[in-house]
DNA sequence: GATGAATGAGCCTTCATTCAT
DNA sequence: TATGAATGAAGGCTCATTCAT
């Protein structure tokens, strides 16, 4: 069953409200006003604002979480070994996976970058990165070899804050397919070389 | 004389509320309730909640985009080989002095990075990344040897992205005087490396 | 469909308010609280505290200002002579038809000379009077014969301010119908009387 | 002893504010500020708002009341003849008197015909009309004679009051004292007509 | 005389939300 | 499904006025 025109225009309208206003500054009444319709109509389908931007946001931010962890569980998965012949959760594999499934869904990520201020997405992106920034040190710790110096913990935050913010400008923006991949591959290479630097591991070919 | 007691008050407040809540979502009346005072004693020294939050930014705004440019020009003014020899505009001394002034305003720039959307300062990150994506691309297009390929604009945009967003990282978090240092030294080493592979350049001592 | 019963309560207690305080003294929760409802009742129907004011008025000061330009066109387009014989735009019919147009609307033109302070039409008379003085002026120049003097202008422009004065003071009070009639018939052969003199015209039947 | 200095400075630029805006909408902090003074200081001199526009407008209206009353008082002291003779308390003399009071007082007159909403002089008019309209109809009763009609009040209302509009046009526009003083008679003598063709009298020498 | 910081009440307006129809 | 009138709270802001200095 395909949703309701009436429901279809009101997300359409509703992304284009938010993304001009962000969520506080975003009208329900103006979203529907340009619609044609009543403020009742809209609350036939949701039963707030909140819930709208949720409905908006909430499936694609899961999926994209999502697949994040199952690549970043696959990787923990493997042998010492292999994890080191392949390195980093933010894997190629990885990042393209979220590439290809994010790219579908702009809007949703749009939302969350530039739109959640007062909702409970506002720290998707930090979650993130602070997932990504644990399993690094944990990855480091393992191949740690005796005498190295710890991993500065400030260095990696930022290094990590940096790779999603690349990443996410990637989603922003309306990006050709084939550019877009084109992008994440030497953003990849960009970043893996560094990280590789940082972690004294012999460069490699990815 | 040093600034009232109250408007100092108003500041530390406003600061606290706007990053809480964002600069559409804070209240200024609950900024002057929880300073025990009322809204017409914030009327006395501000014209609006606008300005108020124009007068917490601005001077520093201001100040680190005049850091940029300074730096900028001395580097368009140098000989053609020393600018290879020294290499892009967010070169080492800059991205330091930078540092050294934002990291005494930090309160200014988390205002900006944090709560600015609604105000005149919610492009100023946007701002800076496209001067200095701009300049990049003028270096390259400068050093760019025949036959080498362009420098792709999608790819250089979202590096430029990510490296200013791992700049403000190290600005919206305390962290100690000689590590942020240390931090902004290694983010330095870690993009030039990655931007002399992108520009065909051989490796240098940073 | 007629209108709602609360918009109907809203421009009753309206007209109320504003004549009592002025519109810069009427107070918007004041007009809605002696009807029992809220502020925001008010704003389904108008968006300003100046557009309810304008809903009250516009209509019937533009209406009453088009008779007054059908008449003075009627008259203008008249022969010379024919002009002279019946004399001045502010002639019978004119100055019938805009009472029997005013009479009925009385609360519109009430807010005009009573309450319009700090609205458009705080210069409605004035501007009526400009108009009527200047057709005043015109039509003497045609019938000037030579050797007489010139109008003086000062003393036709408060002739004219008073005639208006008279007339409208038949509006803000409520008369009877017949009586009203009766007086502004009075009033016309009296200011008549007077312009001919001034005019040097011979006394006319009225 | 002259007013000190900064009292008249605040006389001045409040006459300015009061024209400009009306009594409700004249900012007291806005007259101060342009003063370059403070609102403590302007209660060194007044109490309220009220209080200063009182100053300003109170001690020519009481007086041009006292001219009014006082001609009237005179007028009908006079034994019937001579009043039937001379007419109206609203005579010659009389209304030259007022104008020459007036037209050195202007700034009093405008504040109570534009500026009055709001305040106790906001009927001032309104009452010399009232007044007038009183000893019109006493004069008239007096002179009635067996089988004459009553005298329309009405009529006699508008008449009188479009004769005070008129006359209080010339003290709200500035103009030259000779060509006031003429208007004033014409003005006079365009009313006396008609009043005694009201009056049924014969037409006198004026 | 004058300052200037502060009050407290009030202003117009907008909002997300509800509910009888 | 949808209407649309209404709510009630909150928002930013301005005002005349006070008072310790």
């Amino acid at each position: 069953m395909t949703e309701s025109q009436t429901l279809q225009r009101i997300h359409e309208q509703a992304v284009e409200e938010f993304l001009e206003k962000g969520f506080r500054g975003a009208s329900l009444r103006e979203i529907v006003k340009k619609l044609g319709v009543t403020t009742g109509a809209f609350y036939g389908y949701y039963k707030s604002k909140e819930s709208l931007f949720d409905a908006l946001v909430e499936p694609h931010a899961r999926k994209l979480a999502e697949i994040y962890a199952t690549k970043l569980n696959e990787f923990n998965a493997l042998p010492q070994e292999q994890q080191i012949a392949m390195m980093s959760a933010f894997s190629k594999a990885g990042i393209l996976d979220m590439y290809a499934y994010a790219k579908d869904h702009r809007d949703a990520f749009r939302l969350i970058l530039l739109a959640s201020e007062g909702t409970r997405w506002e720290n998707y992106i930090h979650d993130l990165v602070k997932k990504e920034f644990e399993s690094t040190h944990q990855f480091y710790e393992m191949i740690q070899q005796e005498g190295q110096r710890a991993l500065n913990p400030t260095l990696s935050h930022i290094l990590v804050s940096g790779m999603f913010s690349s990443f996410f400008e990637l989603i922003i923006h309306e990006i050709p397919e084939e550019e877009g991949l084109r992008c994440v591959e030497e953003l990849y290479a960009f970043y893996m070389a560094g990280w590789r630097r940082l972690f004294h591991l012999p460069g490699d070919q990815v």
